[in-house]
RNA sequence: GGCGCGAUAGCAAAGCGGUUAUGCACCGGAUUGCAAAUCCGUGUAGGUCGGUUCGACUCCGGCUCGCGCCUCCA
């Protein structure tokens, strides 16, 4: 039985469908006006392992991880680039899909972006209006009324006075509460808009999401994902607006993960403490990166820095000695054996991804223990679950990673060749000397009885 | 100011009212020409002060420190 930690309960609850046998999720997905950082790989991680062990777990799984394509940081990018917005979002979506496809994420089933969306977030509006939860505003904007929506604040459990008694909430004329968010923007001289019956404009950030979501899952679904800080009020909004229009309940199970930081700090891109993935990619395997971020828990904050991610790749190099040390010999998991049985119960235990990969542990060394290529089988196939040891051993400890200088392979085995002789007339010194040249060079020499093997350090 | 989360060994990071978490690093031994990988073995925990309990790292309360949200942010 699947159990999720639901933020709206603030508890663990046994995961019921709304259909028998599926399962629809809307995950919040990116701003497309710059390069994906860690954090978004967090998300697209995360989710990822959610989405592979719904399917896994027999579900059939509608995924949709939208893409905000019009806002404020978009258009401000675009006229400093000197690019038209769509050149722009092209290019980051492009990039976007690179990164998730480096770190193993599946695509999702639906990857709507904002500005295809329109008409839909429109009637929606105009529902709205029509329920009066919304009004236009003097400065030609509309926004939504959350006074008028009852339940505002059940999900991050905050009263609106709390809210208003806060010292940063803004003050806007415009809005009649100081909470009220903006459903429809007008035009500014010079910005993309589309005609509406509120005049020229474009749609808030919020209001994406509700109408999304609900052309491709419906009014009603099971999972809403993204990131904590989308928690209020981007998440709280949602609620209002699709409840508010729509008079049902929105989402069964929201889940949110933890942030990645930097010295104890969130990374973000206010803060500009944010590494992008392609940088840490020049320094680590895509795998590695993944792994790192499923071995934590995933509402955990995981702090990131160079040596973490040093400790998490020899970590995984361990796995793939244990793969390549005793090859496996069938890929089929039997659920019935211990290692999986406990591997299943953990991931059911609301996508428990950091016992997994602890039991991963357990089971190779009693691999390596045993020598047992069925039970290397096993720990290949369910590293699979989870997105990792899909490749060969030898093509994963011998992958070059980034741009860092490195031998050729033809280098590589050259020098093996030429230690070779050394060692076979007994010259250990200059066998060493070759041997600490490659190790200079991150190439680390393994002697076996079938001759000489090699890998790089990473 | 309001609301919420956390404090675990050298580092990272979990679950659990009583029984080895796990990984990396370290130390001793085996193996190896020497290494690498592997095996065997040892050690290092639970911020602080109280309470509940036969028993608390685990439950409750105070304190200290750290973090998040309240503003665009995954």
């Amino acid at each position: 039985m699947l159990t999720i930690f639901n933020t709206l309960k603030r508890e663990k609850q046994p995961f019921i469908p709304i259909e028998p046998g599926k399962v629809r999720m809307y995950v919040c997905g990116m701003t497309v006006y710059d390069y994906c950082h860690l954090g978004h790989a967090r998300v697209m991680v995360v989710f990822d392992a959610v989405y592979r062990w719904l399917k896994r777990s027999g579900f059939d799984v509608t995924y949709v991880r939208n893409i905000t394509d019009i806002d404020d940081k978009i258009i401000r990018r675009a006229a400093e680039n000197r690019e038209s917005v769509t050149a722009l979002t092209d290019r980051f979506i492009a990039a976007m899909r690179a990164d998730a496809e480096a770190l193993g994420v599946l695509p999702p089933d639906h990857e709507p972006r904002a500005t295809t969306f329109v008409p839909q977030m429109q009637a929606l509006i105009a529902q709205l209006e029509k329920n009066g939860l919304a009004y236009r505003a003097d400065n030609g904007d509309v926004n939504y009324s959350v006074r008028k929506f009852p339940g505002y604040g059940q999900l991050s459990g905050k009263s609106l006075d709390e809210l208003n008694a806060g010292e940063r909430v803004n003050i806007n004329d415009a809005k009649r509460d100081p909470l009220d968010f903006v459903l429809w923007k007008r035009a500014k001289p010079g910005e993309p808009s589309w005609p509406s019956p509120w005049g020229e404009g474009r749609p808030g950030w919020h209001i994406e999401c509700s109408a999304m979501s609900s052309r491709l899952l419906g009014a009603h679904f099971d999972i809403h994902g993204g990131g904590q800080d989308l928690q209020f009020p981007h998440h709280e909004n949602e609620i209002a607006q699709s409840e508010g229009a729509h008079g049902v309940k929105f989402v069964n199970y929201w889940m949110h993960n933890g942030f990645i930081r930097v010295d104890d700090e969130k990374m973000s891109k206010s803060l500009g403490n944010f590494f992008t993935i392609r940088d840490v990619l020049k320094k680590f395997d895509p795998e590695v990166v993944r792994f790192f971020i499923l071995r934590a828990h995933y509402r955990s904050p995981l702090n990131y820095a160079d040596a973490h991610l040093t400790d998490a790749r020899e970590s995984l190099n361990t796995l793939y000695f244990t793969l390549r040390d005793v090859p496996p010999e069938t890929a089929v998991i039997d659920w019935n054996a211990p290692h999986a049985a406990r591997f299943q119960a953990v991931m059911n235990d609301d996508f428990d991804t950091h016992a997994a990969i602890a039991l991963l542990f357990d089971l190779a060394q009693e691999v390596r223990r045993r020598r047992d290529a069925r039970l290397s089988g096993q720990l290949k196939a369910l590293g699979g679950v989870l997105g990792l040891l899909d490749r060969m051993p030898q093509a994963y400890l011998r992958a070059r990673t980034g741009e860092e200088a490195n031998l050729a392979d033809a280098e590589i085995e050259a020098k093996i060749a030429q230690r070779l002789r050394a060692r076979q007339s007994r010259d250990f010194t200059e066998a060493d000397r070759l041997r600490d040249e490659l190790k200079a060079a991150g190439i680390v020499l393994e002697d076996g009885a079938d001759g000489t093997g090699w890998r790089r350090a990473g």
